[in-house]
DNA sequence: TGAATAGTGTCTGTGAGACAATATTAT
DNA sequence: ATAATATTGTCTCACAGACACTATTCA
């Protein structure tokens, strides 16, 4: 077997989560936002710009074995949901030679991380915008970064959509494409999967529920609709909790739904 | 950049097309079969068993390029639909060393394809039986190719499985399981999408039509509910087909949704 | 008291499952 | 006539959208 088909291997880890801060409102509740973790980079290319946790397959890992490597150094998880998002392999997506990498998503509930993040890593809040032809991702802490990636409909009969970057700032190569395609799985699956739930604490309200449910989908929804879904698949605990100026609710976990 | 992460880097592809054979009942429908295209390999490793149509990707193209590139190859087709299912990078998974593959699913309607198909090609019926844990893959033509893969719940939120060769004869590697996530995938999006009119010619009968989803989804499906939901999705054209001894049926083309 | 959220009730329209009924052809 | 499929109609039930209403807490 000749050298022709040879690339350097490797793996990208999307690292989303639901991030829980207080609100100037004294009687609200604490204002949700998505966000995912990213890494400064210190050393050429992209040298101080923002990338993807992830780095090269062994020959001995598959590229699921390494993105779990990745996953614990950065936040000591084991054990939580991941998913193949697909293989990103365009010639010219790394100016060090043919690099192709193959990027998962995680969905963690940030509670859960004890450690101290590493002193490079960071989370960004999301804000997803989707039109008809463009998305506009804007990431947001330490740094501003700016993504736009076009959407083309390929194929009618399967909704199928071709996506490609326009412009990133401040973001390694097509890691903005690679963050857009992943939270556009999110989106989907959120609408016909309980793949939410992987995003909650093992405890929570209905109302903390519904929120993060509006931020993946990115729209309002309406209450009793949301606890008539909800209600099979969550079972009440006995704690309530007081969260500020309005009645206390119930805390519920998830239990799957009832028949299947 | 070290040798350490070097793969290499391989594409196979699906090529799912619908065939229709004439019944022994005079006054019957043809039969239709779901079916896949193989090819015998003729050399070392796996010599004379089936393997998908691929090869390795060239160092200025991208996988998809590359399964393009031998989509043309065997069936002279272009503009089809097409779609990448993951990457399969198990270490031990070809014994000429670390090759890693990405795998494109393709859907035809085999009768645009003119050209004769090359002589180590032949296209497979598929018989595709899944239960609980196990999944069985049976397919035959000029030799019978069987494969079991097995099936286990690693994420119920999301309805996560994961899938693992158990057995598999007369097929190289892992193709077999590729075979089968590219149908479970196919079956996914058969419910939720129009994709199975990719495998349909420019005009059908909604007889027709129906045995088709009936074959992909593996169920009898309602005539009636069939009709209702089809309905805003397809419109009549003036010719009708006599098909046998029955009443004549109209042919549809595809429209898409009325409304969107 | 009133702002804010929690939780319940109810009306209505859509859409799927089930099944019945009619239509048309070749043998 | 009869087998086989095409096509249409109709009844019921489940469920989602919409919106109104009650409950409870703290400032």
């Amino acid at each position: 077997m000749d050298n022709s088909s040879k690339c350097n291997y490797a793996t990208d880890i999307l690292i989303y989560a639901i991030d829980s801060r207080t609100n100037d409102n004294c009687r609200g509740l604490p204002q949700k936002y998505f966000s995912i973790l990213l890494i400064k980079r210190d050393k050429e290319p992209f040298k101080n710009s923002w990338c993807l946790p992830g780095g090269f397959v062994k020959q001995d890992e598959t590229s699921f074995e390494a993105a779990m490597r990745v996953l614990k150094k950065e936040t000591n998880l084991t054990n939580i949901y991941v998913e193949q998002l697909g293989i990103f392999d365009e010639v010219q997506r790394d100016p060090r030679g043919r690099v192709i990498s193959t990027a998962y998503m995680a969905l963690i509930d940030k509670n859960s991380i004890k450690d101290k993040l590493s002193e490079n890593a960071c989370w960004f809040d999301i804000d997803f915008d989707e039109k008809d032809k463009v998305i506009n991702l804007n990431l947001e802490n330490e740094d501003k970064i700016k993504v736009q990636v076009s959407k083309k409909l390929i194929n009618k009969e399967a909704n199928q959509y071709l996506y490609s970057l326009k412009n990133s700032e401040n973001i390694m190569s097509d890691h903005g494409l690679i963050i857009t395609r992943g939270i556009i799985e999110l989106r989907k699956k959120a609408e016909t999967t309980d793949i939410v739930f992987n995003l909650m604490p093992k405890e929570f309200t209905i109302g903390e529920l519904k929120q993060v449910y509006e931020i993946i989908l990115g729209k309002k929804l309406i209450n009793s609709a949301f606890r008539r879904v909800m209600g099979p698949k969550i079972q009440m605990i006995e704690e309530q909790v007081k969260t500020g100026g309005h009645r206390p609710s119930n805390l519920f976990k998830y239990i799957g739904k009832e028949k299947e």
